[in-house]
DNA sequence: TAATAAATGTCGTTT
DNA sequence: AAACGACGTTTATTA
C-alpha cells in the first residue's frame, strides 16, 4: 500500500513549494509550520508581522493561520477559497482568495519548519447534545418539565417577527408562549419574548402567559421580565439532554417489547 | 544548534505517547494526525465517531480538533486547559480538562499518521484595521466625514443603558447621537440608537438628532429608522481606515517639519 | 438573496 | 464576578 502522506522536516522553500502544490492539486489537507508574515484584505485589513506559525489548508478551501497561543486563528478564510502557491524573492507565497467579499489572505514563508500533506479520511458522525433544540425536544416529550399540566400546541410557530420556540396551554387552558435559552438569560431574550407577546397578546380580555426558560437569570433581567408580567422557569440544557436520552431509551425498550 | 522540532511519520502509539508527553511537559505546540474519536462533556455534550483528524495542542492550554473540512474546529477547548496523555487498551488517550465550566474533551487515537512537536517562536505584532473603533477614530479625526460642520463633543459617552459611540453637535449646534456599525445595519442597531435617545431626548423643546453610520442598510431597517425620525449616513470602515492612514501620515509629516 | 437567531460562541471592557 | 457589546464573528434556517 502506498503511503498516504508526505511529511517534510525542515524542507527548503523549493521542496516545500513542490509538495504544497502537489497537495493542493490532489485536494489533501496540508499543514505548514515556519516563519512567515500574513497580510489580509477584505471586510477589514490586517497585518501580522514575522513569526513562526501553523497554516492549515483544507480540501474544502478553508484555511487557518494559528499562532502558538489563543483559541481562534489569527487569520483565516472560510470554505470555498482558492489556493495559489508560488516562489517569489526567496519566499514561499501562499495566496488564499475568496470570491465572496473579495477577500484575500497572503501567507509569505521565509523559512519552513515542516510541510505535511495528509490524506485524512473522515466520515464519522458528529452529534451534539444539550443544544437549544434539545431543550425544545425535551419539553415536547415531557411537558411537565416546564410545569404540571402544560400542553404544547405548536413549536417553532411562525409569527410576524420570527418563531416562537414553544406555544402551548397551561393546566388552566391559558395560552402560553415559551422562549428557550441554553445559557444564562439576557435582556435580549426578554425582548425577544416581548416581541412575540406584542403580536400575540393583543386582546386585553384574553390572558396570555410568557415564560422564559433558561438555566440561569441575572437580577436585572429578572426585574425586566417581572415588570412586563412575564415568568421565569429554571431548566438546564443538560437536564433536557438527560430527558431525551431516557425517553429515547424508553421508546427503544418499548420497541423491543413488540 | 539542536533541532527545535520532533516530527514522526506513522509512529506507533507508544512512540506517539512518549513524544506527546515530552512536548506537553516542555510547553511546545503539538500537532497530531490520526484515526480517533472524541468525547466532550461540559456546557454541552458531544460525540465524534471514528475518523482521521488533526489535533493541535498549544502551550497556553488551547486545543483544537479539526476535521478535513469546515472552518471551525469540530471540538475544542479554550486556553487554560490541562493536558493528560496515557496509553489505554491499545489507544492513545489525550484528555483536555478545563476547570472553568468543568469541561473535558477526550481524544482517543487508535492509530497515528503523524506526531509533530514544534517549538514555535512568535513575537510578531498583529494589527487589524477597519474595525468599529477605527470608524470612531476616523470621524473624530475628520468630523466632516460624517457631515460638514459636525463637531464631536464626546466619544464613548456613558449613559444609563451603555455607551454612545459619538456625541456631538451639528453645524446648527443641535445635539447629535451617532451609532457606528462596521457591517450592514440591523434592526438591533436601530434599537441600540433608540435606547440612547430614550434617555437623551427627554425634553420635547430641545431637538436631538440620531444618526446611524454603517456601510449599508436594509430596506426594512431604513423604514424603522425613518419612522423613529432618525437618520442614516453611509460610511464604510475601509474609508475610515484610509482616513486614519492619511491622517497619521499627515501628523507624521507635520512632525518632521518641526 | 435577505433576515434572523443560535453558538460548547470567544474575547475584551467596564461596573 | 457580572453585564454588555464587538467580532473579518460563522453557521443554519426561513421567507
Amino acid at each position: 500500500m502506498e503511503k498516504r502522506q508526505v511529511i517534510l522536516d525542515s524542507p527548503t522553500l523549493e521542496e516545500g513549494l513542490k509538495t504544497v502544490k502537489l497537495g493542493v492539486s490532489r485536494h489533501k489537507t496540508i499543514v505548514i509550520a515556519g516563519n512567515c508574515y500574513v497580510d489580509y484584505e477584505g471586510r477589514a485589513n490586517s497585518k501580522l508581522e514575522n513569526g513562526e506559525r501553523l497554516l492549515i489548508l483544507k480540501p474544502d478551501g478553508s484555511a487557518l493561520v494559528h499562532r502558538p497561543r489563543d483559541y481562534p486563528p489569527v487569520n483565516w478564510q472560510p470554505p470555498g477559497s482558492i489556493y495559489k502557491t508560488s516562489l517569489l524573492d526567496e519566499r514561499l507565497v501562499i495566496r488564499v482568495y475568496r470570491r465572496k467579499d473579495n477577500e484575500v489572505m497572503v501567507i509569505t514563508y521565509t523559512s519552513l519548519i515542516m510541510v505535511a500533506v495528509l490524506d485524512l479520511r473522515d466520515f464519522g458522525d458528529f452529534n451534539l447534545y444539550a443544544s437549544e433544540r434539545d431543550m425544545q425536544q425535551a419539553i415536547l416529550l415531557q411537558p411537565s418539565l416546564l410545569e404540571e399540566g402544560f400542553q404544547p400546541v405548536a413549536h417553532e410557530h411562525s409569527v410576524d417577527p420570527g418563531f416562537i420556540d414553544i406555544l402551548g396551554r397551561d393546566k388552566e387552558g391559558i395560552l402560553t408562549i415559551v422562549e428557550l435559552k441554553r445559557v444564562k438569560a439576557s435582556k435580549e431574550a426578554v425582548l425577544q419574548l416581548k416581541k412575540y407577546m406584542d403580536v400575540i397578546d393583543l386582546d386585553p380580555g384574553r390572558r396570555v402567559r410568557a415564560i422564559l426558560v433558561a438555566p440561569e437569570i441575572g437580577k436585572g433581567v429578572q426585574e425586566l421580565l417581572s415588570s412586563l408580567g412575564y415568568e421565569y422557569k429554571e431548566i438546564s440544557p443538560q437536564i433536557c439532554a438527560d430527558v431525551i436520552k431516557k425517553r429515547s431509551g424508553k421508546v427503544l425498550s418499548e420497541f423491543f417489547k413488540l
